[in-house]
DNA sequence: CGTTTTTGCTAGCAGTGCTAGGAACGAGAT
DNA sequence: ATCTCGTTCCTAGCACTGCTAGCAAAAACG
């Protein structure tokens, strides 16, 4: 059995390497540069190998996305935690939000924008992502009035969500950028 | 003059023909069905004289989203006008453009998550953009209060746009659609 | 040490966007 | 009416993509 084992240990393992390789080469260089050949040299093995872990690209593309998601939900969780009011608080997980956004692109569009193999609003959707949601949910849960909670939530997280996508894709002046942020967290939060 | 003037009604001629069978090609089967090799052969030309009317693929996606945005545009405008009162008058501008994302979403993505080649929020944006964004910007104005309207617009429209890629991509469970639309609604018009 | 199973490589397929080169065509001149 | 010259447009090909079949090498077992 310990033979057995070890040899699970080490194909996780790889596993890892393949995603983290994945991610930093994304983050790095923009997913048009993460090529199954490039990213079989990186990990130093052959492209096959990336097969008999995952399904084909776009598989290797949800892993890291779900890997995104627990990292702003991380980000999210500070800023919230942090604030001193509920109005303050939403503001701050906004903020961090377009941070997040802005600061790691690539990371952002496997999670929201781009791979789609992944299940998100339902109850089999990965830990990460339920808590990703999870935090911008009770960052505008004071806010929700006669609303349903979930379905605010959803709505908020459109807002900001197009708010970057747009920009980034230079749609919208970045100068304002801040401004209209500032426009949909008053238009939430009362 | 008059042989040239020919040559240049035939150029643009093929020059509409090519964008339109790219609408056509990419409304019935998607983009990815959109290949140089498979436009060539819709419009009876090989693939080289796709070249000598626009730099790359990308410019003709450019071509087919500002034809998509003055048809969005005309849409918005009849449901805008046609509504009895600002209230009204907004939230039948949200559906409709929801709608138009719902019922062409190979245009819509070529107008606002694809090409990037075109100058939006500039003078320079080609006019059935402005029009697309002026119809919004009408719609919201009753209830710019103190903010920028301009930056209003866009705020509003990020939600819009929010909306309509996550459901898209089955980040949003369809069944709440009517609901996440009235909550945005409802939070920018007063 | 020999056999069997597992592992991971080389080589290749069908497709992509894009381009160089030459052939065929039409226009003007003799 | 024929010849020359430009333009137009096609054939063929490049470098690349994601993905896979089939075989060689390595590891595990008796």
């Amino acid at each position: 059995m310990s033979i057995q084992t070890r040899r699970e240990r080490e194909r996780t393992e790889r596993e890892r390497l393949i995603v983290t390789a994945a991610r930093e080469l994304a983050e790095s260089e923009g997913w048009d540069a993460v090529t199954t050949r490039r990213l079989a040299a990186e990990i130093e093995y052959s492209q096959p190998v990336l097969y008999s872990h995952f399904k084909g690209k776009d598989a290797i593309m949800a892993a890291v996305a779900v890997e995104g998601c627990a990292d702003i939900a991380a980000e999210l969780r500070a800023a919230r935690t942090a604030a001193s009011g509920p109005q303050q608080a939403l503001a701050a997980v906004g903020a961090a939000y377009a941070a997040f956004a802005e600061r790691r692109p690539a990371l952002y569009d496997a999670m929201f924008t781009l791979a789609v193999d992944l299940p998100f609003a339902t109850p089999e959707a990965p830990p990460p992502l339920k808590a990703a949601f999870g935090e911008l949910r009770e960052a505008i849960r004071p806010f929700a009035g006669d609303d349903n909670l979930e379905t605010l939530t959803e709505t908020f997280w459109s807002g900001l969500h197009g708010l970057m996508t747009l920009m980034r894709s230079s749609r919208l002046r970045r100068a304002d950028h801040d401004k209209r942020l500032a426009i949909l967290i008053s238009r939430f939060a009362r």
